[in-house]
RNA sequence: GCGAGUAUGGCGAAAUUGGCAGACGCGCCAGACUUAGAAUCUGGUACCAACCGGUGUGUAGGUUCAAGUCCUAUUACUCGCACCA
C-alpha cells in the first residue's frame, strides 16, 4: 500500500539535502525549465496550478536523471490588484497580505513534492527585485522606448485604472469583466510597436506550439498598405488615409474620419455644422468600446458640411463624413470609402444613400472548361439576363439538353448595341417573349473566362447583368435550332437558387432578387482608367508606383498591436523612477539611487478621477530634480502588474546579484530558457511583453540571446466534475490539499497527468483519482513478488525495453497519459508472473519517479537499492531486445479480419504470402471465388482480395 | 464576420500517421477469498443478431486492396480576434 505518511518524509529529505539545487557549473550541459510563477492570491493554489507545474516537473526530474544540470526555479509575481483590493477592504498592509499568501503558497508547493530549486526564490515586490525592474524602465526611457503621451486609453471605471490593450480584450476588463471606456489621459507608454516586426519575424525560429504562434501573429496583426493624401477643397490641408486596397481608388465615393480626429478642429472655421459634429463626438465618446464594436453594428455618422475632399488620382470631389466605425487608433484615423468593395463602407453608403461604384469585376473561370494554356485570348462583351414572369414571382432558367448546364439567358453584345438592347433581343430570340415592361442593369459586372473549343480560343467575356421584366405572355415562334438546344422553364426564386449550377450565374441572380452586396473577392479592374484590365495584384503595384511618382502616397505597414499603456493608478506596484521638473521636464532618477521604494501609507484608495494614491503623499512626491537640483515632483503612477513578470526568468539565473540584474557569464550559460510551459491566456499578454523586453535588452547588449524562450507549450484546463470551468460560484472547485490529505501527493500527481491529453481540457473525476491510487498501491506491493531467482524471459525483456522507450519518448512530448498507461500495462504483465526478479522492477521505478517520486523513493529504499532513486541514471533501452522471433498477423478477406497467422519474423512478404495461400482456413472464403490479389504489410496485416 | 481546433463505448480516453478501432483507467457484470462487508485477486464488458454473420469513430459523399486518419460538402460545440480600413 502507498501510505501518504511517506510524503512528508521524502519532502524533508529533499529539502534538508538540497537535492534539486542548480549549480553554476558552466562545464555541464544545462537545462532551464520554466513554469509561469504564480500570483499569490488569498485563494491558494488550485488543481490547475498543479497541472501547469507537473508538466515541467516531470521533464525536470527526467532531465536530471539524464545527466543535465537542471534549473527549475520558482517565485512569486506579487504586485497586483487583488492584494491591494483586499488591503483596502481590510486595512491590512499589502506587504503583510503578500507575505502571508507567499507563506501559504510555499507550504502548498512543497506538499506537492515539486523539485524546485528553493534557493532561488524571488518575489517581485521586494526592493532587491524591483530595483532592477526600475532599472530596465530607465533603460527603456533612455532609449526612447518609454514616453509619456496624452492619448485615448482604455479605462476600467470599476478598478479605476488605465488598462493596456492586451488587458481589455473584447472591450472588457481582464480583472473584473467591467466594460471599458475610452478616456483621454496623459500616461506612460512603451513603444512595443517598434518591436512588432522583430517579434513577428522571430516566431519562425522558435519552437512554440502552432496555436501560440498563430495567436501572437494575429495579435500583432501586420498589414501592408499605403498612406494616401487626399486634398481638401480650397485648402492646403490634406487628409491622410491608410488603405490596404489602393487599387480601388477609382471606386472611392466618400471619405470617412474618426470623431476624435484633429483635422476636424483644424477646419472648424469652415465647417458650417460644427455643433452637430461636437454633439456626435460627445455621443461617440460616451459609448463604451463594447458598444462601438459589438452592439452598434448599425452605422452612424454626420456629414461634414462645407468641406469637400479631392481624390488625388481622379480629382473628383468627395463628401466627408464623421463616423465612429472609423477608429482613431488604427491607421491614420481616416479612410477612403469604397462601398462597392468593403462591407462597412457598403453598409454606410446604403444607409446614407451614397453612390456605389464598382471597380473590381469578379473574374469567373469555368472550371469544367478552363482556358487552355497557349491558346490565343479573345475578348468579348456579353450579358446575363434575369427574366421575370409577367404576373408570377417566377424567373426563366435555361436548361441545356446536351450539357449539364442550368443557367441564365446569355448572349453576346453586337456592335452598336447597348447591353440593355442585347438583353431584350436575346430574350426575344431564345424565348419568343416580346412584351417587355422593364429593363434595367443589375449593379454587378463580371468577367467570364473559358475555352471556346469550336474556335480554338480562350474567351474572356466582360459580362453586364440585366434584369428584364415582362408585361405579358405575348410570344412569337422561336427557331428550331433554339428549341433543340435548351428548355426554358419558369422557376420560383428558391428553385432558381437550387437549380442554377454555375456559380457566377447563381450569384448574379442572387444579387438581382436579394439585393446587392460588396464584392471583396479577386477580380479584374474596371472603371479605373489606366488600371483597367489588370488583376488586383497588378493594379496594386501600378497604382503604388503612380502614387509614389506623383508624391501622393507612401507605402506603410500597420499593426493591430498598439503601444503598451504602462501605468496603473495604484499603490501596490513598482514606482516609476522619473521626476517631473518644471525646468528640465521628465528626468530619470540616477541609477545609483534605485530602488525607489514605496512610502508607508494608510490610505490605499485611488482618487476618483483615476489618480494614484501616491499623489496624496506629499513627503514622497516632493523631491529635487536629479539634473538641476530645484524642487520637483515624482511620477505618482506605478507600473502595471506585467512589469515584474517581463524579466523574472532572468533574475532566477542570478537571484542575489546586487550589482546587475544577472551576471553576464551566468546569463550566457543558462539562456535561453529551454522549455517554458504555461497557460494559453498569457500568449497575448505576458508572453508577448516578456519577448519584447528581452529583445530590447538584447539590442542594448544586456542579454546574450534574441529570444528568452526556445520552446513554449501550454497545458489544458482542468474542469469541474460537472464539465464546467471551475469557479467558486458554481461550487465545483477541487482543492488539491483535500486530495493530498485523502489519497497522498503521488496520487494527485499521477491522476493529474493521467487525466487526458496534456494540452486539452479535461473534467475532474473522483473515481479516476481512486484508479491512480490503486496503481500506486500495486507499485508498492511489487515487493511481495520480488525474488533473487532468475526469472529471465525474452518476453519480459522485450516488454521492459519497449516500456522504457515509450515512457521516455512520451515524456519528451508531454504525452503523460499514455506514458502512465504504458507503465500500467507493464505492471499488469509483472503481476502475471508468480515471482519476478528485481531487474525487471528497477527501470519501472526509475521512469515512474518523475511522476510519483515519493512512492518510488520509498520502495527503492525498502528494496535496499543504491543511493536515492532521483540520483540514479535514466535507464537505457536496447532496440535489439525489442525484436521478436515470431510475429502474429491478421488475415483480412476484403478488408474484414477472418483469422490470424503466426509467422517467423525473418520471412519476407513473398514467403508470408505463400504460407497464407496454403492455409486451410482460407478455403472457406474462396469457394466459388478467385483470389485476385494479396497485399502483405509485414508486421501488420495481410489483405486478400477475392 | 474572420481565423484555429475538436467530435471515437455507459464515462475519461488510445490508435506506431493510411494497415487488426476502442490500449490504459473508471464504471458495470460474474467468480474467488471472507460469518459479512471493505480491500484484494481472477475473468468478462462497442452495438445488433445471440448459430453462420452483420453494423460501427458527428452527418452525407469520394479516393484506396485497406480510411478514425486523405479529399469534398455539411452540422454541432470550444477557443482566439473582431467596424484592422
Amino acid at each position: 500500500m502507498y501510505d501518504k505518511k511517506i510524503d512528508k518524509k521524502w519532502q524533508d529529505i529533499w529539502e534538508k539535502e538540497k537535492c534539486f539545487q542548480a549549480v553554476d557549473d558552466f562545464n555541464r550541459k544545462k537545462f532551464y525549465s520554466l513554469i509561469e510563477f504564480p500570483y499569490p492570491s488569498g485563494a491558494g493554489l488550485h488543481v490547475g496550478h498543479a497541472r501547469a507545474f507537473m508538466g515541467m516537473e516531470v521533464i525536470s526530474r527526467m532531465k536530471r536523471m539524464k545527466g543535465y544540470n537542471v534549473l527549475f526555479p520558482i517565485g512569486f509575481d506579487s504586485f497586483g490588484l487583488p492584494t491591494e483590493n483586499y488591503a483596502m477592504k481590510t486595512g491590512i498592509h499589502p506587504r503583510k497580505v503578500t507575505d502571508d499568501n507567499i507563506e501559504t503558497f510555499t507550504k502548498q508547493l512543497k506538499s506537492f513534492g515539486l523539485s524546485f530549486d528553493w534557493n532561488r526564490v524571488i518575489d517581485t515586490t521586494t526592493p532587491e527585485y524591483f530595483k532592477w525592474t526600475q532599472w530596465i524602465f530607465l533603460k527603456l526611457f533612455e532609449h526612447g522606448m518609454a514616453y509619456k503621451d496624452n492619448t485615448y486609453v482604455n479605462y476600467c471605471p470599476k478598478c479605476r485604472v488605465i488598462l493596456a490593450n492586451e488587458e481589455s480584450q473584447g472591450g472588457l476588463c481582464d480583472r473584473c469583466d467591467s466594460q471599458i471606456v475610452q478616456k483621454e489621459k496623459e500616461v506612460w507608454m512603451l513603444k512595443i510597436t517598434d518591436y512588432a516586426d522583430k517579434l513577428l519575424d522571430e516566431l519562425a525560429n522558435l519552437d512554440f506550439t502552432p496555436r501560440v504562434k498563430l495567436e501572437q501573429e494575429s495579435w500583432i496583426g501586420r498589414s501592408y498598405g499605403v498612406e494616401i493624401d487626399f486634398g481638401i477643397e480650397n485648402s492646403d490641408k490634406k487628409l491622410k488615409v491608410y488603405t490596404t486596397r489602393p487599387d480601388t481608388i477609382f471606386g472611392v465615393t466618400f471619405m470617412a474620419i474618426a470623431p476624435e480626429h484633429k483635422l476636424l478642429d483644424e477646419l472648424k472655421g469652415r465647417i458650417t455644422n460644427f455643433d452637430e459634429i461636437i454633439e456626435y463626438r460627445k455621443k461617440a465618446s460616451e459609448k463604451t468600446e463594447f458598444e462601438r464594436t459589438k452592439i452598434a453594428k448599425d452605422k452612424t455618422g454626420v456629414k461634414v458640411q462645407g468641406v469637400y475632399c479631392i481624390n488625388p488620382v481622379t480629382n473628383e470631389k468627395l463628401s466627408l463624413v464623421v463616423a465612429d466605425y472609423v477608429m482613431l487608433g488604427y491607421g491614420t484615423g481616416a479612410i477612403m470609402a469604397v462601398p462597392a468593395h468593403d462591407e462597412r463602407d457598403y453598409e454606410f453608403a446604403k444607409k446614407f444613400n451614397i453612390d456605389i461604384k464598382q471597380v473590381i469585376a469578379m473574374d469567373y473561370t469555368d472550371v469544367t472548361n478552363p482556358p487552355k494554356e497557349g491558346a490565343p485570348n479573345k475578348e468579348g462583351n456579353g450579358v446575363l439576363v434575369v427574366l421575370k414572369h409577367w404576373n408570377e414571382e417566377k424567373y426563366v432558367c435555361s436548361i441545356w439538353k446536351d450539357y449539364d448546364w442550368k443557367n441564365l439567358i446569355t448572349g453576346g453584345i453586337e456592335p452598336g448595341e447597348t447591353a440593355l438592347e442585347t438583353a431584350v433581343r436575346e430574350v426575344k430570340e431564345e424565348t419568343g417573349y416580346i412584351d417587355v415592361k422593364n429593363v434595367s442593369y443589375i449593379p454587378f459586372e463580371h468577367f467570364d473566362s473559358f475555352y471556346a473549343a469550336h474556335k480554338g480560343v480562350n474567351k474572356v467575356v466582360h459580362q453586364r447583368d440585366v434584369f428584364v421584366e415582362l408585361a405579358s405572355g405575348k410570344q412569337i415562334e422561336i427557331s428550331e435550332e433554339e428549341k433543340k438546344l435548351v428548355d426554358n422553364v419558369w422557376l420560383t426564386k428558391e428553385e432558381m437558387l437550387e437549380t442554377i449550377n454555375k456559380v457566377h450565374h447563381k450569384l448574379v441572380f442572387d444579387i438581382c432578387v436579394n439585393g446587392g452586396r460588396p464584392y471583396t473577392g479577386n477580380g479584374i479592374l474596371i472603371n479605373s482608367e489606366f488600371l483597367n484590365g489588370l488583376n488586383i495584384k497588378e493594379a496594386t503595384i501600378k497604382i503604388n508606383e503612380y502614387l509614389a511618382e506623383n508624391k501622393l502616397g507612401t507605402l506603410k505597414t500597420n499593426y493591430h498591436m498598439k503601444d503598451w499603456a504602462f501605468a496603473r493608478q495604484r499603490y501596490w506596484g513598482e514606482p516609476v523612477p522619473i521626476v517631473k521638473c518644471e525646468k528640465c521636464g521628465l528626468v530619470p532618477m540616477n541609477e545609483e539611487d534605485l530602488p525607489l521604494t514605496l512610502p508607508e501609507v494608510k490610505d490605499f484608495m485611488p482618487g476618483e478621477d483615476g489618480e494614484s494614491p501616491l499623489a496624496k503623499i506629499d513627503s514622497w512626491v516632493n523631491t529635487i530634480c536629479p539634473k538641476c537640483g530645484i524642487a520637483a515632483k515624482r511620477e505618482t503612477d506605478t507600473m502595471p502588474q506585467w512589469a515584474g513578470s517581463s524579466w523574472y526568468y532572468l533574475r532566477y539565473i542570478d537571484p542575489k546579484n546586487s550589482n546587475c540584474l544577472a551576471s553576464e557569464d551566468k546569463l550566457k550559460y543558462w539562456l535561453p530558457v529551454d522549455w517554458y510551459n504555461g497557460g494559453m491566456e498569457h500568449v497575448t499578454r505576458h508572453l508577448i511583453y516578456s519577448r519584447f523586453w528581452h529583445r530590447f535588452l538584447y539590442d542594448i547588449g544586456v542579454v546574450p540571446t534574441k529570444e528568452p524562450y526556445a520552446k513554449r507549450t501550454t497545458q489544458g484546463l482542468i474542469l469541474g466534475p460537472d464539465g464546467n470551468k471551475m469557479s467558486k460560484s458554481k461550487g465545483n472547485v477541487i482543492n488539491p490539499d483535500d486530495i493530498i490529505k485523502q489519497y497522498g501527493t503521488d496520487t494527485l500527481r499521477t491522476y493529474i497527468l493521467f487525466i487526458g491529453e496534456y494540452s486539452q481540457s479535461a473534467p475532474w473525476s473522483e473515481n479516476g483519482v481512486k484508479g491512480a491510487k490503486k496503481f500506486l498501491d500495486r507499485i508498492m506491493r511489487l515487493k511481495d513478488i520480488i525474488t533473487n531467482e532468475n526469472t529471465d524471459s525474452k518476453e519480459l525483456d522485450r516488454e521492459m525495453h519497449m516500456m522504457i522507450k515509450k515512457v521516455s519518448n512520451d515524456y519528451e512530448e508531454m504525452k503523460y497519459n499514455t506514458a502512465i498507461a504504458c507503465m500500467m500495462s507493464y505492471i499488469n504483465l509483472l503481476y502475471k508472473q508468480d515471482k519476478i526478479n528485481i531487474k525487471y522492477i528497477k527501470p519501472l521505478l526509475q521512469v515512474l519517479n518523475p511522476v510519483a517520486p515519493h512512492v518510488t523513493e520509498e520502495l527503492w529504499e525498502l528494496l535496499e537499492l543504491e543511493n536515492n532513486i532521483f540520483s540514479t541514471l535514466w535507464p537505457e533501452y536496447n532496440e535489439s531486445k525489442m525484436v521478436s522471433d515470431i510475429i502474429e498477423m491478421a488475415v483480412l478477406i476484403n478488408g474484414t479480419v477472418r483469422f490470424r497467422v503466426t509467422v517467423d519474423s525473418y520471412l519476407n512478404e513473398i514467403e508470408i504470402e505463400k504460407i497464407v495461400r496454403k492455409d486451410d482456413r482460407l478455403k472457406q472464403y474462396t469457394i466459388d471465388k478467385q483470389v485476385k490479389k494479396i497485399i502483405v504489410v509485414k508486421g501488420r496485416v495481410i489483405n486478400i482480395v477475392v
